[in-house]
DNA sequence: GTCGTTGGCTAATTTGATTAGCCTAAGCGC
DNA sequence: GCGCTTAGGCTAATCAAATTAGCCAACGAC
């Protein structure tokens, strides 16, 4: 009975790979056990469960998004900081379209999830910083209300018609940049 | 043994209760036959299953979506009508935002579901009408993400910050209706 | 080499959806 | 009003998936 070297992490890794072979289905410890070639009940010692799984994969998710619209962000200002962080996070979309549909709707019920989640929107307020008060929240909500509505759609594969994708998502930047 | 008068619309009237009490979790067979005063398999007498009873849910969230984006439409032209889809958009999410939450990513897997999700696409593209060729593909985009990505946020409840979500809201809706 | 812990397994339990098969209430023609 | 047909309720059984219980081998520290 050998053992498979399983960990939380590998086991979001296994869960990953399920989200970009089935394009988002949900997850479940049954597929997961398979792709890591050992029965349901030995996934119980590396995580408590289903829900805990799916934490920690929305984590690892909420964290590579991070990862790329900070170093999108970094070093640049105004619009231009708004614009490199819109970029990315509908490429991470679009590149990922799995594992966007497969995050959360909201980064709450485990503390590695909210932290991940917080972390990306610390970077989305730091692209519109240089706006002052109020119209800093209400730039910060229309950055992320057009990202994750656009990302959400393209993700779903919910633009059907033909005109070029790329074009629409700069027009709709372009809109949100301008003061 | 008296008979509960139930029917597939009575079912979706039921389901659509539960998702106002619950804020949009889950629909299952069990909690729709307890509220109707009956045994989970009696429920299989008018719907095929959990599957139909969810798309006939979102058949009827989009109908009425649609209706209340059909009215605010309703003989505007230009950015006004652009503005009143919005609002009504929103406004719909925020009044229902358990029904909002449930319905599926996209209107697809059954014919009354997809005819309901195709009402609301067909409103979107009468209230960018009066643009031209592709510039019209391009704003209904940034209508369907705008729309979308700002009520899924509000009714998640995820515009946590204090300052006025009506403001942030206006903003966006005149970032977009501007050329 | 032995011991304690870790990580696999099989078997059993639980919860929910679904199906099978029974039985009566309701509507209808006479 | 009476018997027939059908629709709609029920109980009991089945199936699938998550989870728990309890057993045993593998691995690392000594």
């Amino acid at each position: 009975m050998p053992r498979a070297g399983l960990s939380p992490e590998a086991l979001v890794d296994i869960a990953l790979a399920e989200l970009d072979a089935t394009g988002g289905a949900p997850l479940s410890i049954g597929t997961v056990a398979a792709r890591a070639g050992v029965k349901p009940p030995s996934i119980y010692k590396h995580v408590a469960g289903l829900a805990e799984l799916e934490a920690l994969v929305g984590a690892r998710i909420y964290d590579d998004l991070g990862e790329a619209v900070a170093a999108a962000v970094d070093g640049r200002q105004g619009a231009d900081a708004a614009r490199a962080f819109l970029h990315a996070y509908r490429s991470f979309a679009v590149r990922h379209p799995g594992r966007y549909r497969a995050l959360p709707p909201r980064p709450v019920g485990h503390p590695a999830l909210a932290a991940a989640g917080a972390r990306v929107m610390a970077i989305a307020e730091r692209a519109v910083a240089d706006r002052g008060g109020d119209d800093a929240i209400h730039a910060l909500r229309g950055l992320r209300a057009a990202a994750h509505g656009f990302a959400t759609l393209e993700a779903a594969g919910g633009f059907g018609l033909p005109a070029d994708v790329d074009a629409s998502f700069d027009r709709l930047v372009e809109q949100l940049v301008r003061l």
